[in-house]
DNA sequence: ATGCATGAGAC
DNA sequence: TCTCATGCATA
């Protein structure tokens, strides 16, 4: 296994060494194995509805990476941005703060590939495709430090002055991380697209380092709220650490837990203010728990057909007894699943899990 | 850590 | 209606 559980964070120490990708991007990670993800050649074959992305992990990339695709998969690059609930949520806490709060924009965001960002194509997103993050700069102006980070209030233990910054950990370099072959650099994890391995890596250390300054997941994602205007729940940093979220996501997000972590390097024990979150009233449904044999009969419609019509669902929801928009949300759910970088087999050997042939359309129905 | 849910944006 | 990012609620 061999992590990396090593390399010297240099991210934290200097600001010029931002690029802690000198540890992540020669990964020659032992532990990985070159196919993680396979599955999902199920999805867009869908012509009907139009999905333009076709992208499906290739599996036998060999250096490439689990999940780093060498192809782009999106062609289309959407505007993640989502600045709405945040907003909803801070405004209604973070008066004194307001400075940044206010809303963040989406900012960049605008590679097009989802897994594949494989910096392969060097040239064309990495250099000049990223745009620079733009927006974030907003939030911090010369206001807050690290104090966002610490405001747990009290919740965690005082990160104290431990582990300023003993990291002896052992970089290795490995000049080739074999994505594409490329000669490419992309160091600097900031702004270029990283590859999965560089994810995969950071991650790892993020958790680490997080662990180690005494923080919990659900620190962070408040500590990025009034550090830098995004707030995020425990449940996505827990993902990014597990790398359960998309390829572009966790591209996304990178950057801020990035900051975030040299910050909590930097600053150890310093003091604090509290910024709660204030409860938003929201009228949520109440989960709706699915029984086991109920589950084992969805999975295998799943297999069958990931995406069922409208009415395929709804006869499945109702010999199923649930409702039709429980059952909808369900195999939306369990497809964003598959999407993820983490499909679930993938250390051993995941054969192909299922890959069933890619139906272009709702071929499946079999009722 | 994860299941079910919401909502914005893309078709 | 789907995808995608995200999170409340829960196991």
């Amino acid at each position: 296994m061999a992590t990396a559980a090593s390399n010297p964070y240099s991210i934290l120490t200097s600001s010029s060494l931002v690029h802690a990708e000198s540890a992540g991007m020669q990964q020659g990670s032992p532990f990985r194995n070159p196919q993680k993800l396979l599955q999902s050649d199920y999805l867009q074959g869908v012509p009907s509805n139009g999905h333009p992305l076709g992208h499906h992990w290739v599996t036998s990339l060999s250096d490439a990476g689990p999940w780093s695709s060498t192809l782009t998969a999106s062609p289309l690059d959407q505007p993640d941005v989502k600045p709405g609930r945040e907003d909803l949520q801070l405004g209604a806490i973070i008066h004194h703060r307001s400075p940044h709060v206010s809303h963040h924009s989406p900012h960049h965001t605008s590679h097009p590939s989802a897994w594949g960002a494989s910096p392969a194509h060097n040239s064309s997103l990495t250099s000049s495709g990223q745009p620079p993050p733009p927006p974030l700069n907003v939030y911090s102006q010369a206001g807050f430090t690290v104090s966002g980070m610490l405001d747990h209030g009290g919740l965690t233990p005082p990160p104290a002055s431990v582990t300023p910054q003993a990291m002896h950990q052992v970089l290795r370099d490995t000049p080739d991380h074999g994505d594409l072959g490329s000669h490419h650099c992309q160091d600097h994890s900031d702004e270029e697209t990283p590859t999965s391995d560089e994810l995969e890596q950071f991650a790892k250390q993020f958790k680490q380092r997080r662990i180690k300054l005494g923080f919990t997941q659900a620190d962070v994602g408040l500590a990025l709220g009034t550090l830098y205007g995004n707030v995020f729940s425990q449940t996505t940093i827990c993902r990014f650490e597990a790398l359960q979220l998309s390829f572009k996501n966790m591209c996304k997000l990178k950057p801020l837990l990035n900051k975030w972590l040299e910050e909590a390097d930097s600053s150890t024990g310093s003091p604090t203010s509290i910024d709660k979150i204030a409860a938003q009233g929201r009228k949520r449904k109440k989960r709706t728990s699915i029984e086991v044999s109920v589950k084992g009969v969805l999975e295998t419609h799943f297999l069958k057909c990931p995406k069922p019509a409208a009415q395929e669902i709804s006869s499945l929801a109702d010999s199923l007894q649930l409702e039709k928009e429980v059952v909808r949300v369900w195999f939306c759910n369990r497809r964003q699943k598959e999407k993820r970088m983490t499909p679930p087999g993938d250390p051993p050997q995941p054969h192909e899990v299922y890959s069933h042939s890619v139906k272009t359309d709702a071929s499946c129905h079999d009722l």
